[in-house]
DNA sequence: TTCGTCATGTAATGGGTTACATGATTAC
DNA sequence: GTAATCATGTAACCCATTACATGACGAA
């Protein structure tokens, strides 16, 4: 998971290490917490050994200003980029519909986060596969709740009748985008139809 | 968490491992994947060494039939009962509130799961914290959409959006949940208002 | 000069999973 | 007799976390 979200950050442009972590904060916030340094560093250092990232590379041009900041004899940021190798690697995992890619909330979710480097076709292979797992579940679920309701508690109740509305709502987003990818436009944005957040511009791809 | 999981199932009942398994999937399905032996029984071993279970119990009086199961010689079933430090420790995970409570989905899970064993301040307490952490979660990605929604690609923006609609929803149910308690009823089952399952007994405490 | 935040890292630990191994019991 | 499921367990591994240690840089 670390190792394709960081393939994927790393893809888009060279960083180092604490930027990193804070852009993975942003994009996977939306189902997991902060990762921890002490994970992320020892990640870097294992994708470097393999081959797939490299010391060195030009931090994202920002701007005019930016005088190469100087960090001459000290320890100072290590910036990383990624190889070749590293893109190769980062287009089979994104392409990997295993089952890691359905079941776990962080699989799917890290794979959605970069939908924006993937095509159409693999897109919907794996919206389509998580509506599969998330379906499974559901009836899981329901099929428990209805044969075992009278023998569990009130509180046991609430939380897999949450847990069964939780498996509905996502089952209906699922189904929202894959219509979505289906029509061939962009994800649309469902919560502010008078937002004052820009549209997005077309995906590129 | 698997821990407290098992000390509160058997707290109900003597069982086996096995059973644990099975009695666990349900109670925690909502949040969580199904437990693996190789997680359950060297759990088991660790809490008996601890002294918190024993081996021998008596499993649940089931009807008439029953014979005891001649399991003389062979290997056959443990059934593990809760001891008097058990049932302390218990009690005392019932009634810890540090953040491990609120932070995780498993964490307040769990919690929740066994929240028919627990008094009405402990259970408020323990709604309200998560409370907290749901809604401080919720301003972050609010404050972040608000400020990055342009630099974000539409999948991200999406995932984003999707994060903060799962908050909100869960502060609503949570907040359902804390006014009910202060009202001093049973949770009410809010799906089913023309349900033909059966409606819960009142909790014992 | 001290505080916040940027920046990198290590060691110990945690809390699980998968894969494997074994065997009894039940239902067909 | 054979397949499913009940039942228990171990070993290897995985993917992270927490706590700790270090230090530079900028702003008040």
């Amino acid at each position: 998971m670390l190792e394709f979200a960081i393939l994927g950050l790393l893809h888009e442009s060279p960083m180092h290490g604490y930027e990193l972590r804070k852009q993975l904060t942003a994009k996977l916030g939306a189902f997991r917490a902060a990762i921890s340094y002490g994970s992320l560093y020892p990640t870097l250092r294992r994708l470097q050994s393999a081959g797939l990232i490299a010391e060195g590379g030009e931090p994202a041009t920002r701007a005019t200003n930016e005088e190469v900041p100087l960090l001459s004899g000290r320890r100072g940021r290590v910036v990383y980029k990624i190889t070749a190798e590293g893109k190769e690697r980062f287009q089979e995992l994104l392409g990997s519909a295993g089952p890691e890619t359905y079941d776990s909330e962080a699989g799917f979710g890290v794979h959605f986060a970069f939908f924006a480097s993937t095509d159409r076709a693999t897109r919907l292979r794996i919206l389509e596969g998580r509506r599969r797992r998330v379906e499974e579940r559901r009836e899981g679920m329901r099929e428990f709740l209805s044969r075992a309701a009278e023998r569990l508690d009130a509180y046991t109740l609430e939380l897999q009748r949450h847990g069964l509305e939780a498996c509905e709502r996502e089952v209906r987003w699922l189904e929202e985008l894959i219509a979505h990818e289906r029509s061939g436009k962009d994800p649309k944005i469902t919560s502010q139809p008078s937002s004052d957040l820009p549209r997005r511009s077309p995906l590129k791809e």
